[in-house]
DNA sequence: CCTACCGATCGGTAGG
DNA sequence: CCTACCGATCGGTAGG
């Protein structure tokens, strides 16, 4: 058997596959892709591409599956026992590193938020419904021990998000507004450094 | 010359293209959307859609167009006589009211962030651009006068922005968090009461 | 993994 | 404003 060799290869051609894929797709959507331009970037012909993934639609739902992994779980979550400030603070830093390295992963979930969320339904909810039921018994506790002014967690969850996010998915406006060819690290920081203040200020008791 | 009814009835027609337009195209996208389905949800044959709009690129760009004016411009402005917090909810009350009225028009807006704003920037440059250095103006005369803790304009923009589009653009997600079918008035005034208490808090010197 | 190719869809036009 | 239809594109398959 040289099974082992072509497994090296197909693996590796996989990952080609899921890059390209992800990148033309979150660029121009499912319908604005073809399964040919992916053939392309990935630099393979466009009936290979079924050798791996049978359908178009099989490959967009494993490029999301790929992303969910790395989009909902190193979010980590708040420290019960840990101060509000820095945690929030944390935690909005950690969204907007996660905007400015995987732009592309917050625009295709953003792209199917918008058609409705067909695929991604169910895991908003099972898992995205638990962090946010775990951010806010964190929340609550805080207002509880009057460590924050009381507040929706779930309207605050979505605010942080929101905020952030908006930095990867409103690229064009944000970059037309600034009027700057390309956001540098600094531009993330400092904008993270707003909404920290603002939030973080917005919750004092 | 029976000009005059016949107007009447390209006048109907043309809206009826553009409202049919405008749900499919913020539903499913440009290329996700078939100049048979808008067609169909207007009551008439594909072909005569040609005679009111040249291509579907044209019709699109009539979409947008026809939405800039009601997205961008009754937005108002922050009046820099005004008290910050009154103002402020004012503004943040007005976007979150869009966001439940006019839904397909902020889904149709993100759509084409997430694509690059290629028909959009130029209005991004210039209308947009303007309505935030009004914005500017005024926060930062109220940070001079002591109103306000000094915050950079353009990120306390954004984030309201972004916070209150949410509510259209990443409805799935809302849903599926808050467990409900549909969001009523009262969700949508809760959200934006979270969003001012969080911000006007966060803006007290 | 490639060449060749098919069937379906879609935007747009002709002609009345 | 309709019927009929064309040309191009695209996802996917056959067969080797």
């Amino acid at each position: 058997m040289v099974e082992k060799k072509k497994t090296r290869i197909k693996i590796r051609n996989e990952e080609k596959i899921l890059e390209a894929a992800l990148k033309l797709f979150s660029a121009f959507g499912f319908h604005g892709t073809t399964m040919e331009k992916i053939a392309e970037l990935a630099d393979m012909s466009q009936p290979n591409l079924h050798n791996y993934f049978k359908t178009k639609a099989d490959l967009y739902e494993a490029v999301l599956n790929d992303i969910l992994t790395l989009w909902v779980d190193p979010l980590g979550n708040l420290d019960v026992e840990g101060d509000p400030e820095t945690e929030l603070r944390q935690y909005i830093f950690k969204k907007i590193e996660m905007a400015r390295k995987y732009p592309e992963a917050s625009r295709i979930f953003a792209g199917e938020m918008l058609q409705g969320a067909p695929i991604l339904m169910h895991h908003l909810k099972g898992q995205v419904r638990m962090k946010v039921k775990a951010f806010a018994t964190v929340i609550e506790s805080w207002a509880r021990q009057g460590k924050i002014r009381p507040v929706d967690p779930v309207h605050l969850v979505f605010m942080i998000w929101a905020s952030t996010q908006h930095y990867a998915d409103f690229m064009p406006q944000i970059r037309a507004v600034m009027d700057v060819a390309r956001l540098n690290k600094a531009d993330y920081d400092a904008a993270a450094e707003s909404i920290c203040s603002i939030i973080v200020n917005g919750l004092k008791p």
